[in-house]
DNA sequence: AAGATAACATTGAAAATTTAATGTTTTTTA
DNA sequence: TAAAAAACATTAAATTTTCAATGTTATCTT
């Protein structure tokens, strides 16, 4: 994607409304939000709270993180980059968080009341439609990663995280990444030791280059080629 | 169609439709739509196939089954018993069927066209959330499915998939399993061997009876204890 | 009703994955 | 900036899970 095309495509919540309702409609969302800033690590909606609140992602990323109580592990679900509407199951279901939104890296955050947003989106179609579509990409995400982690073994699943983050997260072959092997892990859902050793495999294979943070894939018909075969 | 299955018929889809949208917009539905009866087995809606519709699942049992071209394995994503819209991925997203949908039971089914569908949604707010609330539903599901299979042994996930059976499907302690230990083993994302070794000793241990196909929890809160503990 | 096919069941060996132990490097914080 | 904490890395042992082989039972088909 090219500079402008990514600048086009960053717009923020204002932005996209006013294509659905009008600016009346829009202050009506704005007087009951706020706009904030999450740093890496914080979370912006909590697993187990009640549905208040409907989030939208203006910049920076975000894991969806499910914690476990009885085992005490995470599972990452998905991974996405803003602009997206944030919400769980949340944003059409009423139950109580599912899992929690963290911030991975420094994220702007227009957060809104979900009752006040639900009536506009009851009295207009077309806003519901298009919010929904937003939203369903991040369930198809995680749907996604889930056919990976049923159907495939470990190097399936981590060369599947690192195509995702590449195409879906940060539109680019080479990246800093925000997560650490820890965090690879409870996405790949696999040891902490399989991603290193993975990583080191793929490094020595000329597959990837790493160093610190700075990840590049360098051979991506490789990678495709690995995570076909599961 | 006799006079029981048009009872069926206007209590489904249709019922829930005129709560939000005129007759004679339903009759726009209707001119596009037609009522189909699956046989076990059938597929309703095929994976990679085009989102050229929607069904409505008026009666029977349903799985949503990813099938592995590289690997040849399937994965059921979740099962669901009527009435639900079932729409994939695609009831909110553009893209071609992520998945099938087939028949474990026979199924009646209101087989809708996706644009008319979509037409009427843009036109309806109230409808447009009262559908996706209900559609959502089956994503909660599959997500569940997905953190039970990321974070638990055997033992946990077959025991999450026996309570989900006999909480969200069947309705009861005791039911007729439509499933072979071969779609449970899909579901649970394990192999068969390990669906028939645990489903035997859960039956010595007094927590499952098992005769053919009727199966029946008899000690819930030890299933509940196993499903915790992973 | 007989034969064929699919489903169910059991077991030991093989493979994949996690756990544990240990050390190094990087990052955080007092 | 020095100490502490977290992240990164490697290896062997233990565990979990799948695969392969085999037989029985149930179901479908002609």
């Amino acid at each position: 994607m090219s500079n402008q095309k990514l600048e086009n495509y960053y717009s923020g919540f204002k932005k996209i409304s006013l294509q659905f309702i009008t600016a009346e409609e829009f202050k009506r969302i704005e007087k009951t939000s706020v706009y904030l800033k999450f740093k890496k690590g914080e979370i912006i909606l909590k697993q187990g709270h009640p549905p208040t609140h409907v989030a939208f992602l203006q910049s920076g990323i975000v894991k969806f993180n499910f914690s476990s109580e009885a085992t005490g592990k995470n599972t990452i679900l998905t991974l996405v980059s803003a602009p997206k509407i944030l919400g769980g199951a949340n944003l059409f279901y009423k139950d109580n968080n599912l899992f929690s939104m963290v911030a991975v890296e420094d994220c702007e955050v227009f957060l809104i009341e979900s009752n006040v947003l639900f009536e506009l989106l009851k009295s207009n179609g077309r806003f519901a439609v298009a919010l929904f579509q937003l939203a369903s990409e991040m369930f198809k995400s995680s749907i996604l990663n889930f056919i990976s982690v049923a159907n495939k073994q470990k190097e399936g699943r981590i060369a599947d995280v690192f195509l995702y983050l590449s195409q879906d997260v940060y539109f680019h072959n080479s990246f800093n990444l925000s997560l650490t092997r820890k965090e690879l892990a409870e996405f790949a859902c696999c040891s902490v030791e399989n991603i290193i050793m993975t990583l080191s495999k793929w490094q020595q294979e000329g597959i990837i280059s790493i160093s610190g943070k700075k990840m590049e894939i360098i051979d991506m018909n490789k990678l495709k080629q690995i995570s076909k075969i599961g």
